[in-house]
DNA sequence: TCCATAAAGGGACTCCAGTTTCATTAAGGG
DNA sequence: CCCTTAATGAAACTGGAGTCCCTTTATGGA
């Protein structure tokens, strides 16, 4: 028997001040850099532990992997999400995310950071999970717009409002991942003018479930 | 001066029958096998030539990085491309083209296999280039499906095609990427829906370029 | 069928990511 | 302010990915 404390919790966890905030941020900081200018193979740990100037140790014992790494770079991106701004009608309220999310992904760091991490995500559940809340995230934070929008009798009883949310940053990714097209403005609004018209047409009606 | 031929091309370009061919068919597979199964960050040319049964020193000399391995198979991918079919309405060939691409993203090994590949594009400039290609060759092959609606008068002229094509398969690959939610008939449905919606509303009107 | 050589393959070598061990530093409760 | 110990960090070690050099195989034209 070891020690009397209870299987202790991850490193990290007990005394989460000073120094050990000082790494976090200073790793997770490099991490993204990396990320957003060589993309995430060329993302290892003792790299990371070189340019963070920070032991090599520390790192493979906090993070152990690079998608654990991205797992909890997505929760401090999780945390810094921005509150939504709102313009009295759904076209302009959706066009108001479709632009958010379109300057952010033509932003020369952004962009790549965030196809950086939805690379990781694809390699490990836990990392998943972790873009899985970050998106979640984003969508119940613009998913009144549309619930107002409903109330207003703008779009039908029962449309899905998050998923009227999705269906404006859905085209915005795929182009992102799928063309080299640049991804400008006229792209967000023709993304916030389909999701409005499609929902306008009741696409989004939840579908009765068999109870 | 080693010898009077020019700068020989790639290997496997000047004898690519017999042995050449079988190699690149076992790796394509093998690699493959492994994306799909552990994902883009497992995948190292070590293990693909010990499990492929082919000498290391011929997977580096041929496709030297990960990244360049993945690029290979999405050409690969590109050439077995199935054609659309056709059922008369718009909706019906869009609902066809969804339900394609959502059997396919919720296959066990096809849809890990895009999760991949997709990650594997945003690493290298060539692999994205090859993931690019991939993508246009499908959505031209079902555009015609959409200039056939405008000809018949189902959507508004000067509505881009290749738009709405893509239109359908943003929300699938969005889902598949950013939710852990399944993708069942009814997503396929709802994309398609939405679409031709949105469509015949005119979102997918070409604007009209300065010249 | 035979031959020139394109392409595959075997084996030794290097280098560095990731691990382990132990010493050092500083967080935070008293 | 001091003391316990959580957390970091330095150094030695290891395994395997990636490279190099040279040999072997077999393609495809003659």
């Amino acid at each position: 028997m070891e020690s009397v404390s209870p299987a202790s919790a991850d490193p990290g966890t007990v005394r989460p001040g000073g120094r050990t905030a000082r790494v976090r941020a200073a790793v997770l900081r490099v991490a993204g850099d990396i990320l957003a200018e060589q993309g995430f193979a060329h993302l290892d740990l003792a790299d990371v532990a070189r340019r963070a100037e920070v032991g090599r140790t520390t790192v493979y014992r906090r993070w152990g992997t690079v998608t654990g790494l991205v797992a909890d770079l997505l929760l401090d991106m999780a945390e810094q999400s921005l509150p939504r701004t709102e313009t009295g009608s759904l076209l302009g309220d959706l066009k108001a995310n479709a632009r958010l999310v379109q300057s952010t992904l033509a932003d020369p760091r952004q962009g790549p950071l965030f196809k950086a991490v939805i690379a990781a995500a694809t390699c490990e559940a836990k990392t998943a999970e972790a873009l899985h809340h970050f998106y979640d995230t984003r969508v119940q934070e613009w998913a009144p717009c549309v619930q107002q929008a409903v109330d207003r009798g703008e779009l039908p009883v029962g449309t899905d409002a998050q998923e009227v949310v999705r269906a404006v940053s859905a085209p915005l990714y795929y182009r992102l991942l799928t063309t080299g097209d640049p991804l400008d403005v006229a792209a967000a609004d023709q993304a916030a003018e389909a999701a409005a018209a499609a929902a306008r047409a009741g696409a989004y009606v939840r579908t009765a479930q068999p109870e």
